[in-house]
DNA sequence: CTACCGATTGACT
DNA sequence: GTCAATCGGTAGA
């Protein structure tokens, strides 16, 4: 508790910041405070790095075909997390819109601001920018599992997401086609902190 | 029940 | 740049 010195509990967003258009959910959770508690202690880090799921013309998205039990928590309440398996790791969402409308942001990186010896412990990294580059990089160094799947990211306990930590400082949004998805792939849904070297993905060009 | 596959990562040429 | 490991979820027989 040093860098943020106890502000990790402020302004945690609220339901309606979720239930927006989730192109804008994804590019204003850039710079927001991802925080996550558990006995271990906390981790929290800078969101620089989400992408866009959407519930129309999105076969890239897991609510596509329709619910399963598996993607169900895409279909709950916007404000909840998706965190789902993939190659015996995790992903880490946040359920945004509703009314029916089941789509979710991606958070795929994140810039570690504390809790880095935790971090480093659970990631078998030492390097600052291998630690949540990545998404599920990422969950391995927030102790994101599906465990989580469903959590009430609103209530600030055990993992929840917070506004105003970070001065407004500058940054550009880059935004390209999202990373490894297979369909739907030209569809400009990823945004990203212009210059960040915790941005996962292909070189930027700036 | 079996078969296929992926919103990944880490190691390697 | 390439590529294999790895396993839960899903679809299909």
């Amino acid at each position: 508790m040093s860098l943020l010195r106890g502000k990790t509990t402020m302004a945690v967003l609220a339901s309606d910041f979720y239930e927006r258009d989730t192109r804008q959910v994804a590019q204003e959770l850039l710079g927001k405070l991802l925080v996550r508690r558990t006995r271990e202690g906390v981790t929290a880090g800078r969101i620089v790095e989400a992408e866009a799921y959407l519930h129309e013309r999105d076969s890239a998205c897991h609510a596509a075909r329709g619910r399963t039990p598996s993607n169900a928590a895409m279909f709950g309440p916007a404000g909840r997390a998706y965190v789902y398996p993939i190659h015996s790791q995790y992903c880490f969402n946040t359920v945004t819109e509703q009314r029916g409308r089941p789509c979710a942001v991606l958070i795929r990186a994140v810039e570690p601001l504390e809790g880095i010896a935790l971090m480093q412990q659970r990631r078998g990294r030492t390097w600052l920018t291998e630690l949540a580059r990545g998404p599920a990089r990422l969950c391995q160094a927030f102790a994101i599992d599906r465990q989580l799947d469903h959590w009430d990211l609103t209530r600030g306990r055990r993992l929840w997401i917070v506004d105003g930590i970070v001065d407004s400082a500058e940054w550009t949004i880059g935004n390209s086609a999202r990373i490894g998805v297979t369909s739907a792939k030209y569809l400009p849904l990823r945004y990203y902190v212009v210059g960040s070297p915790y941005v996962s993905g292909p070189r930027q060009m700036e």
